[in-house]
DNA sequence: TTGAAAGCGCTAACAC
DNA sequence: GTGTTAGCGCTTTCAA
């Protein structure tokens, strides 16, 4: 079968707690030690992580739940918790959920039965409602999608001013038909909604909502639907993340229209792709390694201190101006 | 403390080894079943998945690991392995090595410890070529990466044709300096890189091939070298991934070349927009799900049939012809 | 410091 | 079918 502590102790003539301790980084004996990890190189010990979680209580683990894996913002996030977790010795447990609040409960459950010792998590619209009432044994933190009242800490960033800037941005270029795209399943799809409103409104002119499906055929028959009636198409649009604008650009290109001649677009998150289509477009860039790690701290912070208050840490997006508009970066 | 089985079985008046066995959904007298299930749920009892694995011997999980999480390409097949897994009630612990073979060799100690039921594994270059060397408890499947004389099973796509595919469009197009840009540490590079300079050879025009590494600045600085002098820059390009084709662009734009007009490009993968840069961009779309499904299908037959010989599963690209070159799909 | 012994929570083997 | 018992591989008392 396979090796375990008590052959390695047996080959170095010592107790298998002293090989626990070795391996553990306690202090040891030197001569001891040495025989110990020349015994382990001899066996090829593994030690077996589901034993060690098992006795030690902790597990050494955090959760890490997104919605949507193929949405560049997650990947880029999760790229950075992973290399921070595993730099501070933590294993990521990483889960997609796909914008399916069942699909999220079960992970949730999962993470119980992992005993992870804490999550990060960007949940689906339900999700994030749901989060006030659940009771779990290790911390969340939730990233990129908590409504204000969360009962969790979370990081995010102004989605609502984000919105506006756009607004302002397509304004100002003189379009006056601006609609606004939001995921309906999400709460930064509402935030960046709402901020949209508003600035439209102070701009004094009628917005126009699109809830938007997050399925890609459904989100594109929504989409061409808003702009195959060319009296009734808007002149830009606010484009709530580059998954959704892509489902955009395949629409404006089956009903022939030019970006931006037909139709302006302006978007959440930086891809390099966006400098490329209709003469550049501009954007709201979040700070995805700036979250992931602001994530990360908080969580250590909270497992350090567990009745410290609640926390929201709010960041700031950057807007990217390009083409027509004018290229340029503004805080 | 955590309420445990031995709990559940109290409160059920039955034995901790019935509440395992109902648990499990193997047969148990129906009156029983029910007050353990009621007992589960006064109580909140959650299963300790770390001591089940251990003593049941078998963990129920596969390891993921891939070697570039921004890849849109591995994203894609990451959340088919993952929807397939669960599915079929496997756990899944996903990995990133970022090209870094040191991280992968670290992983894959990491599934011995964690005594994973098998690995699917796209590998680095260097880890690719070890690979044969290596001795595992567990199964791997290599996807998209896998040298022809690999001891693992593998499911790859045909590179070498497929980019000769690229060369060959080209050639028809009409241009005669075309340049080839492969990673430099990966098997996929090479392969395509073969293919490539196979082709440039049967069409009689010189092959230029420019070896590109990972990190995005270096890769930038790569390619500039290769496009700022005009009198010495080919007409087009083959991309080895959607990754790199953002440099190119990048680094185009910056030049204020116009793509087509100054530098045709054609590509590996294929993501929505590159439909709208350059007037759209010929492709050769890979079968991800395919390659997901066909992996963990790999993975499992593997377990049933440990002594099988090894089998190399090779999956058609796509050629998708867009832009001037003219539209349409080529199996 | 080190070793002996107990036991983390669960399932498998065995007897009933 | 059900309960009793042992023990998965490890860490952690506790005593020496």
């Amino acid at each position: 079968m396979n090796v375990g502590i008590k052959d390695v102790a047996r080959v170095a003539a010592v107790s298998p707690a002293t090989v626990s301790r070795v391996l553990a980084g306690r202090p040891v004996d030197p001569d001891m030690r040495d025989r110990v990890m020349a015994a382990v190189h001899e066996t090829g010990y593994r030690p077996n992580l589901a034993a060690r979680r098992l006795r030690s209580r902790h597990t050494n683990t955090i959760g890490l739940i997104v919605a949507d894996i193929r949405n560049p913002f997650f990947t880029a996030v999760s790229r950075t918790v992973e290399a921070i977790a595993y730099d501070r010795g933590l294993r990521v447990i990483f889960c997609n959920t796909d914008e399916d609040a069942a699909k999220e409960a079960m992970y949730l459950q999962l993470m119980q039965e992992e005993r992870v010792t804490g999550v990060i998590l960007a949940p689906t619209r339900e999700g994030a409602d749901r989060i006030a009432h659940v009771e779990s044994d290790f911390p969340i933190v939730l990233i990129d999608r908590a409504a204000p009242n969360a009962s969790c800490d979370s990081v995010v960033i102004d989605n609502a001013a984000m919105a506006a800037k756009l607004v302002v941005h397509l304004h100002r270029l003189g379009h006056r038909r601006i609609a606004g795209l939001f995921g309906t399943d999400t709460v930064t799809g509402r935030e960046r909604c709402d901020g949209y409103r508003r600035a439209m409104e102070e701009c004094g002119i009628p917005g126009q909502v699109v809830p938007v499906p997050h399925e890609r055929e459904q989100a594109q028959r929504v989409i061409a639907a808003l702009l195959e009636d060319a009296s009734r198409r808007p002149s830009a649009l606010v484009v709530s993340n580059s998954v959704m604008l892509q489902s955009v650009l395949r629409v404006a290109d089956a009903l022939e229209l030019e970006i931006p001649r037909d139709l302006a677009l302006t978007s959440f998150d930086n891809e390099p792709w966006m400098e490329f289509v209709g003469g550049g477009l501009s954007v709201i860039e979040q700070p995805v390694e700036e979250i992931g790690r602001t994530a990360v701290t908080m969580l250590m912070d909270r497992l350090d201190h567990a009745d410290c208050v609640t926390r929201r840490v709010v960041l700031a997006g950057r807007f990217i101006a390009r083409g027509s508009g004018g290229r340029g970066v503004e805080a």
